[in-house]
DNA sequence: AATCAAACTGACCATCGGGTCATAAATGGA
DNA sequence: TCCATTTATGACCCGATGGTCAGTTTGATT
């Protein structure tokens, strides 16, 4: 093997490779990025139905067609735009769960993590709040993984309440309709930030909301 | 005015004028409610992208040109479908209120009257839970009487609570965040109810959300 | 039986929008 | 510079559907 050969052609063959798998490949991810960020931006603000592709394209800066190379269908781009944020949030709240080491700062953590998260990313929650949890609760089979992250939430929740009633800190509830019950309040908080969509929801707001919850379920009436 | 007149000919215009003002009118009534009926059907089973409005006339057993003999639009019909059915609700939900003494019964009342009524009218339950809330979270301004009548539900529950403060029987907490917890907790219960779409939601469902709020809200511990 | 108006109907129209593809631009290696 | 390959584009295609209307049925009245 030539010495010569080595630094420059050795550099060669790897921008090469990087070209082709690196480079290219990451432009495309970077592309197929900002396409759901505008799809995301676009069906906040018209809705699934109300969306045409082209809005999406136009928003994104590109053409129609380019869109068909990314994503094979309408359906699909919305999916996709949805699932993406809805992992990353997965992901949030289990480490800030496990994080927590008391019932009372787990449940805080979930509370926090969903407001950071959905102030952070208000499209998102606009979706998911006016049409998306909607058409889950109807049986369309497209939104599996995405009902799957969902409930798996809420298991994490049912799993550490069932922990906490073990060991006496919260009432011997079920810990299904307890897990099921603070979902309910979330939502309701949640749904109350979308209304002053911009201004951050009052802290009064998740304070009431984490109050209402620790006292109903805890087991000593200290709060 | 000649005796023999009456008898045969009174009736003739009797029923000639309830066959113009009473009889005919009754009849569009009847199928405008018919359609409307159907409408839920169909609407609750498909959803409104996926309802063509053929398929509500089918299922009234009538012409698609019927219809537009009774409604302007799809879309009119939608509105009106669900409008007759929360007027009702609206009605119901203040006589039980108004009927009971005490804030408890009150909210006992509330969530006993939707659980009622929410079972017998499930079609309208499936439609409001999984879209029409959504639209009405998007400013669509033809939903404005039906988010109207909501809060109407949001403000008489505010209402009983801030009463039921000032005579220190709950915690003096504010009453508009309390009545939209209400309000949340119910509608995670219907939810449920809708996933066990058939079998009547358990009881326990419904006693464990009436508990939880006594807990929270209630200013003595006896609950 | 004849007449008339009201109720009904579904074939038809016009539009709309998801998806395609022939063509053009860009990229990069020789 | 020139060619090859990848990427981008938007005019076009075509199935779907909300709404219309000319024609039919109904049923009451004379």
């Amino acid at each position: 093997m030539p010495a010569d050969r080595c630094i420059i052609t050795d550099w060669v063959v790897i921008f090469t490779m990087a070209a082709f798998s690196g480079v290219r490949k990451a432009a495309g991810e970077q592309r197929r990025g900002a396409i759901l960020q505008a799809a995301r931006a676009v069906f906040a603000r018209q809705g699934y139905a109300d969306t045409v592709v082209e809005d999406i394209a136009t928003q994104a800066g590109i053409g129609k067609g380019t869109l068909y190379l990314y994503f094979p269908s309408k359906e699909q781009i919305y999916l996709a735009a949805l699932l993406e944020e809805a992992r990353q949030l997965d992901t949030d709240s289990r480490a800030a769960m496990s994080a927590a080491a008391t019932w009372r700062d787990k449940l805080g953590a979930y509370l926090k993590v969903r407001l950071d998260y959905f102030g952070a990313h208000q499209d998102f929650l606009r979706i998911y709040m006016t049409e998306f949890r909607g058409m889950c609760m109807q049986g369309k089979p497209f939104a599996a993984e995405f009902i799957h992250l969902v409930e798996a939430g809420e298991a994490q929740l049912a799993q550490m309440f069932a922990a906490a009633a073990a060991r006496g800190e919260v009432r011997p509830i079920d810990p299904e309709l307890a897990a099921l019950t603070v979902s309910d309040i979330t939502r309701g908080l949640m749904e109350r930030q979308l209304r002053n969509w911009g201004r951050p929801v009052g802290v009064d707001d998740a304070t009431f909301a984490f109050d209402i919850l620790c006292r109903s379920l805890a087991a000593s009436p200290t709060c």
